[in-house]
DNA sequence: ATTGCCGGGAA
DNA sequence: TTCCCGGCAAT
């Protein structure tokens, strides 16, 4: 059974040749559309699919199973692919070594037109360095790093028919937040999770820090080794020994739960978009928050990923349209890692003043929030110890202020450094310099301070 | 002397 | 949790 299921995602979005298809000698590629099952044999409990493939000239045709095979068979290098997950979801449990992998992979992330395929070939053309086919590259690359993981893992390969299939979800979810995140955040992290470290997770996961944004560049004793990002990326550096402490042991942490998507970070992500502005599309759905560029894309997250439809926007009712949002970026670094790093509105988006102005000097930890009067082009504390050690603090409950997304933003970099206070300044922060509720207001208007201020503890409404 | 706010503690 | 405040440290 899982195995139909997994055929069946597998397929779609494959590219088939078809010989003979319209009569004449010359092949007929076509994308795999969809995949019907009929129930026919159900007294054998076989069923036999039916795929709907969509023709290089525009037509549609549907091939039974077997037909499909030999197409795929037969085709050419190309193809190779296609042929592997046909041949891959026969064998069940005894599938070569990485049939099931690819098979779940590939479909999901195609599911729907050309389109997708499209942009993920893209992605990985952009880095990949020998133009191999695409479908047979990004499965190949989602087979290595298909890999790495089970090694890390530790991972039995050989066994686990159950759990390979798990595996396929997993990946194939991977694939599918990456793929809609990647090409805002994550240009930088495909090389590091390359390149410096073997581990995926942590390349990716970098990447999608603010961090990459480049905005900490000044802090990182940095070798970043990513010359051809704009934003270089602060990963490895900077961002490892914080997470160190919680890590403790091995590379494979346990990805920061927040969200899915650092389980993608592997991906490749190719190059960096220059559009200043950006319709994107949000998931609403709760706790994904993942951004795609095309209304279709997301469609197509929330109707396999979230709603567990498999079929191709035809058999779509609709529902996708109410868990997901458009949205307007003016593309820059920051606003680019941002958006995937939290679901944030995206009039939020512009580039926030206050984290690169700040500057080590002082002490207190300011938090960076936007409350309306901060002065935050005053110099400030050194952002990254400072931002977290306020963002903590804030974690108090009481805050009807608004702030989405300084607030957010802080967070991540608290996760993501977090230097402990204690290291930098032993004792008490320094003085604030700004002024202070309690300076503002005076002792008569002590009602209209902060909460803070009046419980004699640091003043969350003006941070220095 | 003032001011900011940490560390504690009471409610 | 929320609210206070003693008391230290920076101004």
């Amino acid at each position: 059974m899982h195995t139909r299921r997994l055929v069946k995602r597998s397929v779609i979005g494959s590219r088939v040749y078809a010989p003979g298809l319209t009569g004449d000698a010359a092949p007929l590629s076509g994308v795999i559309q969809a995949v019907k099952q009929d129930n026919r044999d159900a007294s054998t409990g076989h069923r036999r699919n039916v795929y709907t493939v969509l023709m290089q000239d525009g037509s549609l045709k549907e091939y039974s199973e077997e037909e499909i095979a030999q197409m795929t068979a037969k085709a050419p290098l190309k193809s190779s692919l296609k042929s592997t997950c046909n041949g891959g979801q026969r064998d069940g449990p005894t599938q070569g070594q990485n049939g099931g992998v690819q098979r779940g992979e590939v479909p999901s992330l195609s599911p729907e037109s050309t389109e997708e395929p499209r942009v993920l070939e893209h992605k990985r053309t952009g880095r990949a360095l020998e133009p191999e086919k695409d479908h047979t590259r990004s499965v190949s690359l989602l087979e290595q790093k298909r890999k790495v993981v089970s090694s890390s893992i530790d991972v039995p390969q050989a066994r686990k028919s159950e759990e390979e299939v798990d595996m396929d979800k997993v990946t194939a979810a991977m694939v599918l937040t990456s793929l809609s995140t990647s090409p805002l955040v994550r240009s930088p992290p495909v090389k590091v999770s390359e390149g410096l470290n073997g581990s995926w997770k942590d390349g990716g996961f970098t990447p999608s820090s603010y961090n990459s944004s480049g905005y900490w560049s000044w802090s990182a004793p940095s070798d970043q080794s990513n010359p051809s990002t704009p934003s270089p990326p602060l990963s490895a550096d900077s961002f490892k020994p914080f997470r160190m402490p919680s890590l403790g042991g091995p590379p494979d942490d346990n990805i920061d739960e927040h969200d899915g998507n650092s389980l993608l970070f592997d991906e490749p992500i190719p190059r960096k978009r220059k559009n200043s502005m950006k319709v994107m599309f949000k998931c609403l759905w709760k706790n994904c928050g993942k951004v795609l560029s095309t209304a279709a894309g997301i469609q197509r997250h929330i109707r396999t990923v979230h709603l567990g439809r498999n079929c191709d926007s035809e058999c779509s009712d609709g529902e996708e349209d109410f868990y997901y949002t458009e949205i307007k970026l003016n593309t820059d670094s920051v606003a680019d890692g941002l958006s995937s790093l939290s679901p944030v509105s995206p009039s939020v988006l512009s580039p926030p003043p206050g984290l690169d102005q700040r500057q080590p000097d002082g002490t207190n930890g300011a938090k960076s929030e936007n409350s309306t009067t901060t002065p935050l082009s005053r110099s400030a504390p050194s952002a990254l110890y400072l931002v977290h050690t306020d963002h903590a603090y804030q974690a108090s409950p009481t805050h009807n202020r608004t702030q989405g997304f300084g607030e957010q933003r802080s967070q991540t970099i608290a996760v993501l450094s977090s230097p402990p206070r204690a290291a930098g300044s032993l004792s008490r922060k320094s003085r604030g310099e700004g002024k202070k509720c309690r300076k503002v207001y005076g002792m008569e208007n002590r009602d209209m301070w902060c909460t803070a201020c009046r419980w004699k503890k640091a003043c969350q409404r003006f941070v220095d």
